[in-house]
DNA sequence: CCGGCACATATTATATGATTATTAATCTCA
DNA sequence: TGAGATTAATAATCATATAATATGTGCCGG
C-alpha cells in the first residue's frame, strides 16, 4: 500500500505565515505599527524574500495590505477572510471568544440542516454509508480524548460531502476546526449519550430520503450546541475558564 | 470632501495573480504540466521574485502547490478554496457553468433565509434603513444595465450586514459576484417587476421583526432563482447562450 | 496666516544572480 | 532482485541592487 505521503508544509515561509498569522489575529499589532519588511526579517531571522512571500500569503488571506512608503499594515478585521480555514483556526485557537464561536454556530445552523436535506434528497448510497460509518465510530469510541472527537467530525464531514455540492463540502475544514473547539467546550457541560441519539436521528432521516425530517433533526442538533454556547456567554465564569484553557493549548 | 482613494492593486504581482488564476481555473494546465518558475517568468515577462510571490498567493488560495524537484502543480479542484472571492470570481467569469451557479445558489438558499431571520430578530434600525434604501434604489432604477444590478446587490448586502454576524457578512463578496452573474442570467428569462414585490416582502417582514416570515420570504425569493437555473440547465440552448455571453465579457 | 507645489525620503516593488535543500529518478552492487 | 548510494532537477533561500510611489515637509507666493 502506498505510504501516506507526508506533506512538508514546514518551510521557513510557512512557519513565518503561521507565526505572523497568529500574532496578527491576537492583536499584537493593534498598538504598535506593523514592522517594515526589513524589521520583520531581522525579528524572525529570515531573508527578505521569505518575509515578502509570507506577507504576500497573508495578503491573499486578507490580513495584510502593503503600499509603498506607507508600509505594510493589518487590514481592518472586517476584511479578514474568516472563511479561510487558516484564519478561522488562528482566531479560534489563539483568540478564542464565545462570541465568535456563537456567530460561527449560527452559520452552521443555517448550513448543516440544509446539507442534511440535500443529502437526503440525493440519497447517494455510498455517501450515506460513510455517514453511518461515522456514527458507528462515535458509538464505539471510548471515553478517551481524541477518538470521539474525530468520529463526530467524520460524521459531519460525511454529511457535507453527501450533498454533492462543492460549496457545502468546502465548509468542511471550517466546521472541523470549529467542532474541535466546540466539542472541547460542550463536553464540559453535558454528556455525549443524548448527542449520539440525535446524530442517529439525522442519519435515519437521510437514509430514509426524508429531507424535511433530516433538516429538522440536524437543526435541533446544532441548535442545542448554539444554545449551550449562548447560555455560557451570559454566565461568564465558564466562558472565561474555557477561554483560558483554549488559549493555553 | 476627501478624494476617493484609488486602490492600486495593479502591480505586476497582482496582475500575474489574476492572469494565472484565470488560466488555472479554466483548465489551461490540465493537459500540459504547470511551468517551472523559470518558464513562468519568461512566459509572462516578470522576474522570478514577482513570479514566486504570485505563486505563493495562489498557493494561499489553494490553487497551487509546490515542492522541490517535483515542481509547482495545480491542486485537485476539490482543494480549491471556492469561498475565496477571487477564486469564485475567476470560476464564474472564466469558466461559467450552470452547475456551479446552481450549487452556489443552493448555498444561498441555506444562508440568505437564515440571514433574513437573524436580521429580523436583531431589528437594528440603522441596518434596516440600509435595506430599505437598497429596495428604493431598485424601484427607482431605470431599465439601464448597471444601476438595477447594483441596487439589487445593495439590498442583499444590507440584509447580510444586518445580521450582525461576521460570517454572514463575509459571504457578501461571494454573493455579490454570483448575483452579478445570476442577474445577467435571470433577466433574460423574466421581468423584474415580480422580483421587486418579493424583495418588498422580505423587507416588510424584517422591519416587523417577524423572523419566520422574513426567512420564508427570502427563501421563496432565492428559491425562484434556483428554479430558473435548474430549469435552464435542462434546456441547454439557453445555457449555452449565457455561457458564451459570460465568457466573452 | 493660508494654499498649492516641488522635492526629499522612506518604503515597498521589482530585478538579478548565486547558493542551498529537497526529493524523484537512476544507477550500482551485493 | 532489492536495498542503498548517486545524480540531477527544481523549489527554497539568500543577498544585493535599482525602480516606483506615496507622504510628508518645507518653500514660495499671496
Amino acid at each position: 500500500m502506498a505510504l501516506p505521503r507526508i506533506p512538508r508544509e514546514r518551510s521557513l515561509t510557512y512557519g513565518l505565515v503561521e507565526s505572523l498569522g497568529q500574532l496578527i489575529v491576537t492583536g499584537a499589532y493593534d498598538v504598535q505599527p506593523f514592522p517594515t519588511e526589513g524589521q520583520l526579517s531581522r525579528q524572525h531571522g529570515t531573508s527578505r524574500s521569505v518575509t515578502r512571500e509570507a506577507v504576500k500569503m497573508l495578503t491573499a488571506k486578507g490580513l495584510l495590505q502593503a503600499r509603498p512608503r506607507q508600509g505594510t499594515s493589518v487590514t481592518p478585521e472586517a476584511q479578514w477572510n474568516l472563511l479561510d480555514p487558516d484564519v478561522l483556526r488562528w482566531l479560534l485557537e489563539r483568540k478564542f471568544s464565545l462570541q465568535l464561536l456563537a456567530e460561527f454556530t449560527e452559520m452552521r445552523l443555517a448550513i448543516e440542516p440544509a446539507a442534511a436535506a440535500l443529502a437526503a434528497a440525493r440519497a447517494d448510497r455510498e455517501a450515506i454509508g460513510r455517514i453511518r460509518e461515522g456514527l458507528k465510530r462515535m458509538k464505539a469510541a471510548g471515553q478517551g480524548e481524541d477518538e470521539p472527537v474525530a468520529a463526530d467530525i467524520a460524521f459531519h464531514t460525511a454529511v457535507l460531502a453527501a450533498t454533492g455540492n462543492r460549496f457545502f463540502a468546502q465548509l468542511d475544514p471550517l466546521i472541523n476546526t470549529a467542532l474541535r473547539i466546540s466539542i472541547r467546550f460542550t463536553n464540559r457541560i453535558k454528556g455525549r449519550a443524548a448527542g449520539i441519539a440525535r446524530h442517529e436521528e439525522v442519519l435515519d432521516a437521510i437514509a430514509a430520503g426524508d429531507a424535511e425530517r433530516a433538516a429538522l433533526a440536524m437543526r435541533s442538533l446544532v441548535g442545542e450546541v448554539l444554545a449551550l454556547i449562548t447560555a455560557a456567554s451570559t454566565q461568564s465564569g465558564t466562558a472565561r475558564k474555557v477561554a483560558r484553557r483554549t488559549a493555553s493549548t
